[in-house]
DNA sequence: ACCGCCGGGTGCC
DNA sequence: ACCGCCGGGTGCC
């Protein structure tokens, strides 16, 4: 694919002179998103993954021998790994031992040999190695090795040993692992440590994440208070707090620091978590994670290091279009190419940001490496100033020999929202981690989603020595960390520390808060029925709460969940507009066949309900869904939700929500948004009428727009059918508007949020936009009025909406209006809402419902819902 | 002496 | 390895 071609796409670069673009995109892509990844969640392959239930079971000497023979050294008390390899040509059960860096250092003496290959094939216990003394020794060297494993393996692994003839020493004094530089008994070496690991007290996951919290608190009041001005073609004036971050980014790429936990010791370079130490200097991140909360930047702060920091504080050299004269090229042919991989979800606020950001003076060569027609080209790619690309088409490309993604040298490496490799045996975090570049940026909000073991990818990402190698991570920061050994929460926060920023919304810069964000009102309009209007509703709702009455005395409301969210998106519909109710009578059976309906039919009602706009949310993480799929029993999930319930409770899932067979064959999968204009679409077919919300919309419209001419605003609705009933009376009234759902292709969206956020005369006022389209990137800060045509089950869902206004970067107070109809299911459903809320403010120290609970949530508010 | 003892050769798994 | 072990050389006092 050549760049001209590209060019040529971009048809919204247009006024901005040359800058290259390319973008495609093609539906194929979304058919390679299968299903390994979510079945790999969690992959619990014995001991060796199943640490956390890990007890020790005790520690035995032995030996290892045939030094003479490898190049590995070890230092004393230093760590070492046990590794089996069973073709060996002279011993089948041989076990080899390596030092940190991975040489091998020698192998387990025969005999003892024998006893640990069965223990190890089996996965019976962890076995770890430390060698106390001997390190200059020729020819063998003592090794005192740790057993862990799960309480019910002990018994096998003792009488196992105990066939060889040996014997555990009881854990009793263990210093190293879990001390911090403390030493193994060894007799002649170090005090004695008297913890008992094993009864050592873990850590909840609530007490961690608050533990983990206050270790990011601690970053904010750091020393990395240093400001630094963006280049010339960074084209928005940077906050202080994003001139922090680019400092302190520019400061570690050019960093020549040793990596957390090492230190120069004559002619030596030492690690004092593991005692290793090799002659060659260790390599340092240049990079880290930039933890930011959302909103406050770090993309905007990400392109100015790209545009500041090529080499050495020198700015990219780019061409400026308005002068004759080029930059300077550097006579330097390393790399150039930043390479950014973020979700699909955010790739078009990336290049809007570009759009934004990058000062129009300026080319600045952007690729983005999506679509069927990508460029298998490395010289493509790594000509580029930018490549964008996401993880789905990272973890596609992975494997394919010809990807041009893993062939290039990136001068950086940038993972936008990183916690997406959190899983280290997802396709994406593989891949992830094997590009090739020295600059390696992590930018996330939430770095510890659920405990240590999220960080662990992360971190080998950042290629920091020796965590990498998951052992080490594991050894020195992982279990100390969730056994609660003294010291290890300390040693994972200076890890922390030394590689990550964070502040927080609330976070100070020299006494002054970093976001100073305009007033937020959100105002309820009620609104009145005609009574035309009144007597549909009124007919529908008789007759679902008769239906729903009987399905309460029968017991079966959750095997007629589908009919009942029917009945309710019926009700929600007719409080917008009796048009949107299409099928207001044919889709609602229950008078024939109540109980025994055909799976398919059920599938393809809640199919109905999810594509008209319903934000469902799913039952297991309460939030909104994400990737929707439809069980047999008519229930929707989020799909890594739902797997990982079949996963953990193979072979005999069962539906969280009424305990039905649960099988990964018969789950339906459901896009949200779905083009429903193509299938409901007949709107011409119909003379257009107006509704009762509509006219109280087109008021407040009109009056803003004699108030304040030039004001923007968002008019929100989950029906997409009805953002097109509304388009009718906005052209008649002469209002210029856009929109945007989530049926749109990419260029087009692209295209509504560039034109809607211009300050251009005529633009347009008004953007017509449905409640989930576009990620949490989404930026429409032209926006100060927001039009909120119908509730949202989940208040989280609205909030996020008008977020996409209320954030950085908006100068005017942000006010909502949310139209309610009286005496109606929309009512009952702000009640619902504000106790959510309450339940979400205090949800913190409480534990997640069961699924017992989240029934019986939903059942009451089903009964809330219809007046039950 | 089908032993003991000596001293050289040798050495992971 | 300044060990252990092996196997050949050797053989009263």
């Amino acid at each position: 694919m050549s760049r001209d071609s590209a060019r040529g796409y971009c048809q919204y670069n247009i006024c901005r002179g040359e800058r290259n673009y390319s973008c495609f995109s093609s539906p194929d892509f979304y058919s390679s998103l299968g299903l390994e990844d979510f079945l790999s969640v969690g992959d619990t392959s014995g001991a060796e993954e199943d640490t956390d239930l890990a007890i020790l079971y005790g520690t035995l000497r032995g030996s290892v021998v045939g030094l003479r023979y490898y190049t590995g050294i070890v230092n004393n008390n230093e760590m070492v790994a046990l590794q089996r390899e069973p073709n060996n040509p002279y011993d089948k059960n041989a076990v080899k031992v390596n030092n940190v860096n991975g040489d091998q250092v020698g192998h387990i003496k025969k005999e003892l040999a024998a006893a640990l290959a069965g223990i190890m094939d089996n996965k019976l216990a962890l076995i770890e190695g430390v060698v106390p003394y001997g390190a200059k020794n020729a020819f063998t060297m003592p090794v005192q090795m740790s057993f862990w494993g799960r309480e019910e393996n002990k018994e096998a692994v003792l009488d196992q040993l105990k066939r060889h003839g040996f014997k555990l020493a009881p854990p009793l004094k263990v210093g190293s692992e879990c001390g911090f530089g403390s030493k193994w008994i060894s007799g002649r070496a170090g005090p004695s440590y008297s913890a008992p690991v094993h009864a050592a007290v873990q850590l909840t996951t609530e007490q961690l994440k608050s533990e983990f919290d206050k270790l990011f608190e601690d970053l904010k009041e750091d020393d990395k208070t240093c400001e630094m001005e963006g280049a010339e073609a960074v084209g928005t004036p940077l906050l202080p707090h994003q001139k922090q971050a680019l400092a302190w980014m520019v400061s570690r790429e050019n960093s020549n620091d040793l990596p957390p936990f090492w230190e120069e010791r004559s002619n030596f370079y030492y690690n004092i978590l593991t005692n290793f130490a090799e002659k060659k200097r260790p390599k340092n991140v240049l990079g880290g994670i930039l933890a930011d909360d959302m909103g406050l930047g770090k993309t905007l702060t990400t392109i100015a290091l790209i545009l500041t920091n090529f080499q050495d504080s020198k700015p990219l050299p780019v061409e400026k279009i308005t002068s004759d004269k080029f930059y300077e090229k550097y006579s330097d042919d390393g790399p150039r190419a930043t390479l950014i991989v973020c979700p699909l979800s955010v790739l078009s606020n990336w290049i809007d940001q570009f759009e934004q950001h990058i000062h129009q003076d300026f080319r600045v060569n952007i690729y983005v490496y999506y679509g069927s027609d990508r460029s298998k080209d490395p010289s493509v790619l790594s000509e580029q100033d930018i490549v964008l690309t996401t993880y789905n088409i990272l973890a596609t490309d992975y494997g394919v020999s010809d990807s041009p993604l893993h062939k290039v040298r990136w001068l950086r490496i940038v993972l936008d929202e990183g916690h997406t490799i959190r899983n280290p045996n997802a396709q994406q975090t593989k891949a992830a981690l094997n590009l090739e570049g020295h600059r390696r940026w992590v930018l996330t909000g939430t770095p510890i989603q659920n405990s240590v073991k999220d960080l662990w990818s992360l971190i080998s990402f950042l290629k920091l020595k020796p965590f990498t190698d998951r052992e080490w991570w594991h050894r020195t920061i992982q279990r100390p960390v969730t056994m609660g050994a003294p010291g290890g929460l300390g040693r994972l926060q200076s890890l922390i520390r030394s590689i990550t920023l964070r502040r927080t919304k609330t976070s100070k810069v020299k006494g002054k808060p970093i976001l100073e964000l305009p007033e937020r009102k959100v105002l309820i309009q009620h609104v009145t029925l005609t009574e035309e209007e009144r007597q549909i509703y009124q007919s529908v709702k008789k007759e679902g709460k008769a239906a729903i009455s009987r399905f309460f005395s029968e017991g079966t409301v959750l095997a007629h969940y589908a009919d009942i969210l029917g009945v309710l998106l019926r009700l929600r519909q007719l409080c917008c507009h009796p048009h949107l109710c299409i099928n207001a009578s044919s889709s609602f059976s229950a008078d024939n066949k109540t109980s025994e309906e055909l799976p398919e039919t059920l599938v393809s009602k809640m199919k109905l309900v999810l594509s008209s706009g319903s934000d469902e949310e799913c039952a297991v993480c309460l939030e909104s869904l994400t990737l929707p799929v439809i069980t047999r029993c008519a229930h929707v999930f989020c799909k890594p939700c739902i797997f990982e319930v079949i996963r953990s409770e193979q072979p005999n899932a069962k539906c969280p929500l009424c305990r039905n067979e649960l099988r990964v064959e018969h789950l339906v999968e459901c896009p949200l948004e779905e083009e429903i204009d193509s299938s409901n679409g007949k709107k011409s077919d119909r003379e257009w009428i107006s509704s009762s919300k509509i006219n109280a919309l087109m008021h407040a419209l009109v009056e803003l727009r004699r108030d304040n001419p030039t004001a923007k605003c968002l008019v929100v609705s989950q029906f997409t059918t009805f953002l097109s009933l509304i388009e009718n009376p906005l052209k008649e009234s002469g209002f210029a508007f856009t929109r945007l759902d989530g049926s749109m292709a990419q260029k087009k969206r692209v295209e509504a949020i560039h034109c809607f956020q211009s300050s251009q005369a005529g633009s347009p006022t008004v953007m017509l936009l449905s409640l989930k389209a576009g990620g949490v990137g989404l930026n429409l800060t032209a926006a100060s009025r927001v039009f909120l045509m119908d509730p949202a089950w989940n208040p989280a869902a609205e909030d996020q909406c008008f977020d996409r206004c209320h954030r950085l970067g908006q100068e005017h107070n942000v006010v909502i209006t949310k139209f309610i109809v009286k005496d109606s299911v929309e009512e009952n459903m702000l009640k619902i809402q504000n106790k959510k809320r309450e339940l979400a403010a205090g949800a913190f120290a409480t534990k997640k419902p069961s699924a017992s609970e989240v029934k019986q949530t939903k059942i009451n508010e089903i009964k809330a819902l219809i007046d039950l």
